[in-house]
DNA sequence: CCTTGATCTCAACCTGACTTGAGCTTTCAT
DNA sequence: ATGAAAGCTCAAGTCAGGTTGAGATCAAGG
C-alpha cells in the first residue's frame, strides 16, 4: 500500500487528464466524493482515479453525467470498489457499445440504400426507427431526436 | 414533376420531423437556403427535404452543425443535387461510421482488459489514444477529450 | 372582404458541461 | 517562518443547439 492514499485535486486532475474545475463540477453533481483536510481542501482516494476514468469512458459512449451518476450508484457504498464491482458496472457499458455498433452498421447499410439510391426516404428505410435508442445523440435537447411521434422524412 | 415545387417551412418541418424553429436556425447557420415570397415568407425546394434529412443523419453520427455545413458545401451550387452528388457526400459519412465502429470495438475490448481486470490504466491500454479522432464526443468543450498532450490516467 | 392559421423577426431563455475570475486561505519545501 | 503554488467558494460566462414569446404580417378558403 502506498504511503499516501489520499491525493489532492490537482493530482487527481493530472492522473485522469481532466481539469481541476471539472472535478469540482463532478463532485457538485455527485459523481465523486471528497474528504476534506482540516483546512477545507479536498482529498480523494486513489480509487477515484478509476472512478473519474470511468466517467470519461462513459462520456465517450454518449452517457450524460446524470446517467453516469446512475451507473456509479451501482458501486458499493462505504468501501472501495474491487475488480468485480467494476466489472459489473462496465458490463452495462458493454451492452451499450454493442447496441451502438449495431445501430451504426444499420445506418451504414441504409445510407447506401437511401441516400445512395437517391431516395433518402428515411421513413421507408427506417433510418429513424425509434427502437434506435442506442443511437448516440449529440448535444442539445434530447427530445429532438427522441420524442418524435411518427411521421419522419418521407420524401413526397 | 409536382405542381408545386416550392414548399412552406411548415411542410418542410412536417416532412423531416424537425421543428420550424430548428429549420430557421439551420438557415441562419447556412445549412439550408430559402427563397422568399413577395410577402417575405420562406419557400423551400422539395430537394431541401433531403438536405434536412442529411443534416439529421449526420447529427446522429456526431457531426456538429459546422461540420455538416462543411460537408454540404460539397454539393453543387446553383442546381439541385442529383443522386450522384448525394452519393459522393454520403461516402464521407460512411467512412466516419466505419471509424466509429472500429473505435467502439476497440473500446469494448479494452473495457474488458482494463476495467474488467481492475487496472483501468488507460494510458497503458490506450483507451485514450489520440489517434482516436473518430470517437464520438459528447457536448461540452471539445478539447477535454481531444487536446490532451499525453499523460492520461495512469493508475499509480 | 374577412378571418384564421401559418409565418415573420428579434430578443430572450434553456440545458449540459464546464471554464473563468475575484478575492481569500491552506500547504509545504526551504 | 515564510512565500510561492495550489486550493477554496461563489457568481458569472461560454458554447452548441435549439425553443419560446411578443407583436406584427401573410396567404388562402369561404
Amino acid at each position: 500500500m502506498h504511503r499516501t492514499d489520499l491525493i489532492a485535486i490537482g493530482e487527481l486532475a493530472a492522473r485522469t487528464g481532466v481539469a481541476v474545475s471539472a472535478i469540482r463540477f463532478y463532485e457538485a453533481k455527485g459523481l465523486v466524493e471528497a474528504l476534506r483536510t482540516g483546512g477545507g481542501q479536498r482529498r480523494f482516494l486513489r480509487a477515484d482515479i478509476r472512478r473519474v476514468s470511468f466517467i470519461l469512458i462513459a462520456q465517450q459512449l454518449g452517457l450524460s453525467l446524470e446517467e453516469i451518476a446512475a451507473e456509479l450508484a451501482g458501486l458499493p457504498a462505504g468501501r472501495t470498489p474491487n475488480g468485480a464491482d467494476w466489472t459489473r458496472i462496465s458490463t452495462g457499458l458493454g451492452a451499450r457499445i454493442d447496441a451502438q455498433i449495431a445501430a451504426l452498421e444499420r445506418t451504414r447499410e441504409l445510407l447506401g440504400n437511401c441516400i445512395g439510391c437517391g431516395c433518402l426516404s428515411l421513413k421507408k428505410c427506417g433510418l429513424y426507427n425509434r427502437e434506435d435508442k442506442a443511437a448516440q445523440r449529440g448535444a442539445g435537447p434530447r427530445y429532438v431526436l427522441g420524442d418524435r411521434s411518427g411521421e419522419i422524412a418521407e420524401v413526397g
